[in-house]
DNA sequence: TATGAATGAGCCTTCATTCAT
DNA sequence: AATGAATGAAGGCTCATTCAT
């Protein structure tokens, strides 16, 4: 049902979709999407806060701390080009929240952001750079929605060119 | 006037600033709004189309084109973080705008992404690292909103860092 | 049951209780209430008709046939004030009904207030004096629920005091 | 204007009145009205205060005070009986706001009362039997509209009877 | 019998947009 | 050229009411 929401939010934005929209494209009645989430922003925040937990949740999954740290980041890109290519509407709902700052909405991605952003500014050692990594990642991943065409494995290569600069010297693995 | 306009979407989004609000701020009457720019769309995408311009001039202007590639983008680079620096507003609305890609405002702002992209892409060579790039660059912008007391020089040494992996071997001028 | 219902309807106004509230305060479900009353209308009706025929039951039950007029009078006007002071939340029911002339809901207040002032314009020998009783009571009672601290019989007095006029000579009694 | 919303409220109640409803009959459309009087509880307010105004008003005017009590009180009467007359719609709405203790709105009505009641307890120096007159008053004015037959100067004497029994001595004038 | 889950209908409110002046 | 006044259309939200269990 959450579903329904999203596919709404991704198409037309959260102004756009309206409740009697997401209502009948869920194939339930108005009043049920109120009791379930309360208000409109509820269920904004709610799928919201859904695709978040997934994206950070299959990045955390795909990290084994036994490896070394490139290693580490090439699976956490490979996971994010995952989850974006199966989950269009998720990320696109996402990603266009990732610049909205007014509203309380805007904090649950904001939340996201930082923790992927934290993650990575443990790999890195600089903030900024760990920032700017996010953001070629995000923008490489719409650029992605356009032409999907290009195979997940070469855009995982370029992410971690664009991060090769930043990396420990511990790239050469011992075997 | 534009730029009461401007004010008010950076301040409270598109949907958020209603045309009262806009023309009172403008200290200008609704009509008049109208008279110019046809719709609320129109006055949308004139800003979007101003600020747009301005940045896609400041950054062409800062490239000398009689210089080596790295030293052509740091120039622009810098340019980049100057028109961010100097245009709050601006910058707000286009980063926000650049993720939306419903509706025919988004196109405006693809455009000029894109016109951004293909100068990159002239750089490096690689069109799917341009925007990696591009969207590095958009990050570290937005993150320095918050972070304004890093100084510029530094954000431009760090997207240089990026930009290195894919730089060609002329990086050692011959001067 | 309806004891709920009452105390809802009191404290909120007729529109202002919701059958949700309702039922929850009553520790019943919803459709149960539908069972036994039809609808809110229905609900609302039987509560104010029981309420009604509590206070003229208590009126008629003080009046002993035998005894004088004033005597009568007085014994119905303490009754009453006891009505309002044990039943507040029934008495603030029907008192705001008594002047909601529109609707159904209306009729069976407007025929508890008929039927008292019939006993009325039995003692008084005029319809419209006994009105304008029967509003002094309720104008009193309804002043009474915020000074609470002034006796009952004081209260009491005042409406004899009012009704003197129009009381038949037979005022000093026989015996 | 406000009679338009006037005639509704007395018709149907405040929550039985629609915005669309009182915007038809007014003849004019939903956004002026919330252009002019910001909110349906504005408007509401508005009209209960201006009927609450004009009653009040009439009354004093009606009072001259170099005139003796009795004389003063029963012109009050008649000033009453004639802006219940003249005013049906205003009447209703008043008196039945008169009883509805919850809500902001019924702070006005309750003013007006109070006003009223004080003007009486000057008159009476007893201020529960003001309220009882007031009452009395009310309830005969209510009754008068389903008996408009029964002549104004008729009621005032009923009220005036009512008021006998608390009229200081100085009843009989000088000349 | 009793209820959790579901809904049709309607209401208040706002906003982009346009006349009449 | 400029505006105050006006509106059609739509959106979020709630509520009395009913099935299916």
């Amino acid at each position: 049902m959450l579903d329904a929401a999203g596919a709404a939010f991704a198409d037309r934005g959260f102004h756009g979709a309206s409740m009697d929209a997401i209502a009948e494209t869920a194939g339930i009645s108005k009043p049920m999407l109120y009791n379930y989430f309360g208000s409109k922003d509820g269920l904004y925040v709610a799928y919201v806060e859904r695709s978040g937990q997934a994206l950070l949740e299959a990045m955390r999954g795909a990290s084994d701390p036994a490896e070394p740290v490139d290693v580490r980041l090439r699976a956490g890109v490979l996971a994010f080009l995952a989850y974006v290519d199966d989950h269009r509407a998720g990320w696109s709902v996402l990603y266009r929240e990732a610049s909205a700052q007014g509203g309380p909405l805007a904090a649950k991605v904001a939340g996201l952001r930082l923790s992927i952003a934290r993650m990575l500014t443990a790999v890195f050692g600089d903030e900024a750079f760990a920032h700017a990594f996010v953001g070629a990642g995000e923008s490489v991943a719409n650029w992605w929605l356009q032409h999907p065409e290009v195979p997940r494995a070469d855009l995982a290569e370029l992410l971690m060119k664009v991060a090769k600069p930043e990396l420990p010297r511990t790239r050469r693995r011992r075997t």
